[in-house]
DNA sequence: GTCTATAATTAGATAGAC
DNA sequence: GTCTATCTAATTATAGAC
């Protein structure tokens, strides 16, 4: 299909996502300028607003797509039988999908308080629902006579934290690799919770 | 001591502290101008810098501040003999004192990257000597036997990151009391690292 | 589809009056 | 010690040429 030169429609929508994530996960949203975006696309500013409508929907667009994306991952990959099993699948899930895209969760975390109102609320809601996959599980496991836990969303909460936390200091061709440090994170989330 | 009217040294300094703490944690560094500062102060916004020498100083003293109060607070409270007994103290130790002002906290951990390499540097020396202790308490569960951990490092940050994560979540007057919270974060701490 | 130019606003920081 | 006024630079977003 022919197409006029310089029309590059399709290649610079994502290359503007691409780049707004890195920038906004680098320095912060606040502290990124449209100027800085384009300039990482390689266009002028105002051709920026040919993708966005405005610098919010940028923000609010990359993480909706990462929620979206994590929750179809997760429903994707939720295997095991006994809550056990789901527990070590939750895990490995959560620290490998995190660990692929580290620009998209460092965003999620940090510009909450960046969203307008509305927009927060829809990221609430996605998490929320992200969360209650893993309190699931934890309940099953509660009510199997697996799990000794006085509270399963106090649970969920601390196994979340701990497993995000991963994201600050693993380094690819570090000291462990993936595989190691997801091994051991089960173990310290299964015995966190096993009675 | 006689003092000219509108001599109001000592108590704008800590207002503006204070202003900048709200405000930062509230909307974050890069999203707050120094008129907002001076508004919640009850001053202009020219009067501030007879306080700081620039907003980027402003922003380091409030976090050198807080690493050195939680340095000294935790070398003021550790105690307990063995290695388990240290640790539950600190467990109690991090949520209780993490609680306390939960402002500085979400600074310190949420604008590092908005800091100057010097002042990172500096932060990043105190937060390795915050580290180090825990990760000497988890080292001596080690020795002495009590405890089963692969990696102590690893440990650490993933302890540091379940307790550090009750901020995110925890209201006064919810429905589990701080005590309760601190109980159940120490089982589990306990539980993930005793062998 | 992109650029140039620009409007309207706001930022951090300083000077000098009081 | 604080205010008013201001400088310089940067911001988001838009209009119109090509």
């Amino acid at each position: 299909m022919a197409r006029k030169t310089g029309s590059h429609s399709e290649v610079t929508g994502p290359k503007v996502r691409q780049a707004a994530s890195t920038l906004f996960a680098r320095h912060g949203y606040a502290a990124v300028s449209m100027r800085q975006i384009a300039a990482e696309v390689g266009v002028q500013a105002g051709a920026l607003y040919l993708y966005t409508p405005d610098k919010q929907t940028l923000l609010f667009d990359l993480m909706r797509q990462h929620m979206q994306d994590l929750l179809g991952a997760w429903q994707d990959c939720a295997k095991g039988t006994s809550a056990i099993e789901q527990l070590e699948a939750f895990v490995r899930f959560h620290i490998g999908f995190h660990l692929e895209r580290p620009d998209a969760v460092f965003i999620a975390y940090m510009e909450l308080r960046n969203l307008t109102a509305e927009n927060f609320a829809v990221i609430e809601k996605l998490r929320k629902q992200y969360e209650d996959a893993l309190e699931n599980i934890l309940r099953n496991g509660l009510a199997e006579g697996e799990f000794s836990i006085p509270d399963t969303k106090l649970a969920m909460m601390a196994l979340i934290a701990m497993l995000t936390g991963v994201n600050t200091w693993f380094r690819e061709g570090g000291r462990l690799s993936r595989r190691k440090v997801e091994e051991i994170y089960c173990d310290m989330a299964r015995k966190a919770v096993v009675g």
